[in-house]
DNA sequence: GTGGTCTAGACCACT
DNA sequence: GTGGTCTAGACCACC
């Protein structure tokens, strides 16, 4: 894996890895027990401080995306959704409204929208079969 | 309309005014030529400051969903897509990438994405027709 | 980079530096990748709250002319059109006409303002070549 | 001639109106000597307050472009510079260069900016010869 | 009445 | 240190 930094952004150096990191975990890139390099490697490599890459890792690992074993280094955990389905749901219909919201607001058409989810949610590694709703 | 404002959250104030707007006016809630309140009264209204609200309302205009005519009030805009048709597929895919993320990592599967996508998608007042491209 | 604002114009504070910094982009006196005063900074030189600065700042970078990036300041930007060409050309020629308005008040003939145009417009940095039109 | 407002932009009306008479009279459609129509009729026409027309009026006669006379009406004035040579030469330069920076923040390259501007020029009535510079 | 601009001063997040 | 957000309160322009 490599990550990219782009200083231009007004994101904040932290959010971007972030959300390189959850976005290469979704798309099967980053699997289950891999290792990623350590604060001080990853620091050196993305010339960023590492306080920022220690946030990145420890944030991640509350949101249950990593876990951290002590002495061993940070691995991308399994997944494990921790909500209640009522919850999950909830959330989904908040990023799907916020997506439309922002959709709509680029002047395009729902056949247009549907179409390109359509297109790039190959690209993601999603759950296999329907049911991921008993919890 | 009814906005409503929570000062518990991290979104910024303005932030949270300024999605619900959009949202409304992506929904069809709020149509072109409609008067919002005014600055004062809005203000009183959500108890924020009234510099809050007109910063909503500026950045709003500035983005084309409202129009201020001075002295009358603030009112909501006609649709007028600006950008380039590059950068709106660039934009459109930016957007779907990072929702995508987030909905892996909800553990739903893909076909439960697209058909919360395909349910929600009705509430929203898209352009009809599907080409929109050729500017 | 030297900015001067006169309070006894009409013309607001924020607007004046606003279109000072604009100018000196446009006419490659500051390039892309500079960083600019910070806001304490320019608004202690120009007497001028902080506010207005940052209300200066951040109305640039939503125009895509400056680059916020957190903890570090604020940095001229890449040129990066996201315009639609229709939309550009209708933009082009409002200023235009209403430029060549003002000049045949200022009684000059349409000689002399084609040669001042083209006098002048050597003091700034264009995009090379002629077709910018595809987008 | 006929003048409309646009209430849905944030130009104030009285601007709207100054800018569309300055622009016949520029172009030609409104010669020295016409006759405009009187406060009361233009105000029923545009459905806009008569405070707001004579406004209008009485800033385009302190700028030379309109004569009342007392009991007869308002006139199209003769063309008649009042600022020094280098104050209207100064001023064009002002407003060059503030034409100049918008067309470069539009991406323009300069050979289009030249075009368009010796296209445009042609819809105007300038003075003319070329000296217009003794005074 | 409407919104727009500016100041002063506080608190927070990012690096 | 950097910028971002919010409040409070003043003054001005437009209608």
């Amino acid at each position: 894996m490599e990550f990219q930094i782009d200083p231009t952004t007004r994101v904040p150096i932290y959010r971007q890895l972030m959300d390189q990191i959850r976005e290469a975990v979704a798309r099967g890139r980053l699997k289950a027990g891999v290792r990623l390099p350590s604060v001080r490697v990853l620091s050196r490599e993305l010339v960023v401080n590492p306080n920022t890459i220690a946030r990145v890792y420890s944030e991640l690992e509350r949101d249950g995306i990593l876990n951290t074993r002590p002495g061993l280094g940070v691995f991308v955990a399994e997944a494990q959704p921790e909500l209640s389905a009522a919850a999950r749901r909830q959330r989904l219909a908040e990023i799907i409204d916020a997506f439309l919201t922002d959709a709509v607001h680029l002047s395009f058409s729902s056949e247009e929208v549907l179409a390109a989810v359509s297109k790039r949610i190959r690209g993601f590694q999603f759950l296999e079969g329907a049911a991921s709703d008993q919890n």
